[in-house]
DNA sequence: AATAAAATTTAGATAAGACTAAAAAAATAT
DNA sequence: ATATTTTTTTAGTCTTATCTAAATTTTATT
């Protein structure tokens, strides 16, 4: 049997390890999951041991495939989750975070699969990431960060970086959400921030901002 | 904070209470957790150190006004998630137990209250039991076990003592039901075994089916 | 009332998961 | 290439919730 601790340190070593590719080191760890990096360790050597990871000492850790099947799964459980917070619930995006982290550890297959049916099989959560299926697949979609974007062209909003309630706050303050159409329309070279188009009227974003949502091109 | 395990002892002490009437004892705690009795002590100790419960040595507990309303809280978010289970993701009233025992413990205020105004505010669970209110109050009906039934009289099914999934099972295939009507044939002295007639059909059921069944008199 | 049996509590131990402080290895800078 | 800094691991401690075995209190029996 899984633990909700170590469920929760394969989730964080499954994101870090798709933004890095590479191994993933101790400290990434725990500054992720705010622990110390001793306990990290100690983890480190129990999900070896069940060979969920591959850890080399002083070497960083990756999952093994039952790690990734594992993490996989407890992503797919989340994301459902905030799908159903928001849809049936009238959760806000910027609120279903805290209550997704403790409804992911329940474990019962036939929920999971009947709470998918329910809602439709939807393919992306409130923020725009995709939804894992059965077997641990997840489809990515080919998008950039807003920042990457060209000057005259437009792109659709389909997903945010940081899901952090504060960055979600702004982003409903000027009504921006998946599916919202941004045209680019200058970008200042000294600070890299952008004049857009959003919603017929122009504004001004930060650097901090548009490294943080994700578009796709028209 | 109350952990995990400390909202477990308390809904277990409110349930033993509120058959018991008075006291509840050390060893019928333990029997129901399925521990032993000198981690009830332990844990016994930590509540009373709480203000959740009275506790005198040797004495046995009984829950304090805050005690009380944090078990009936925990037993709201139970029959709240089977009814959801039951009317949405098509369980079946045998198969709730153990995931509403998981989904009992999520926190989250907003949550529950979503989730109640989702499921149009049921006032009992799909075995029969009432659904405890924001503040704690519990709607009792004049219900009585099957077994007290007089001959002659019909009844309607209104709930069940034993939720164990055999129990269920057995009900289902002769199916009865939350609202099946009951007629009583026939009691023998001897073995107290009632003749019913169920669905147009006669049936004979020993005792320790009788006495596990609540019904109320039409 | 004394004794036996049952129930309950205490004392001491264990496992999981975290911590601090110190040691060891790796990376970086001189 | 050596010294310094950073990262990681080890060793030992703490807390929570459990356990076993022994001691104590209560209840039941003679």
């Amino acid at each position: 049997m899984i633990t909700l601790s170590e469920e929760n340190y394969l989730k964080t070593i499954f994101h870090l390890e798709s933004r890095e590719g590479n191994a993933v080191s101790t400290n990434a760890i725990a500054e992720k999951i705010e622990t110390k990096a001793s306990s990290v360790t100690d983890m480190l050597k129990k999900l070896a041991e069940k060979n969920l990871i591959t850890y080399i000492k002083y070497k960083g850790v990756n999952l093994t495939k039952e790690g990734k099947l594992t993490a996989a799964d407890i992503i797919r459980k989340h994301r459902l989750w905030e799908v159903f917070l928001v849809d049936k619930l009238n959760f806000s995006w910027d609120e279903v975070h805290d209550v997704a982290e403790q409804l992911e550890h329940i474990k019962s297959q036939k929920l999971i699969n009947e709470l998918d049916a329910f809602l439709k099989f939807p393919s992306h959560d409130p923020h725009g990431d995709p939804i894992p299926d059965k077997n641990g697949q997840i489809q990515r979609t080919a998008k950039i960060v807003l920042s990457m974007a060209q000057i005259d062209k437009t792109y659709t909003c389909v997903g945010v970086l940081d899901s952090s309630s504060e960055f979600l706050k702004y982003l409903d303050k000027h009504k921006i959400g998946i599916g919202t159409e941004l045209e680019v329309k200058d970008k200042e070279e000294f600070d890299q921030s952008m004049t857009l188009k959003i919603n017929k009227k122009e504004m001004v974003m930060s650097k901090s901002i548009t490294n943080n949502i994700y578009v796709k091109a028209h």
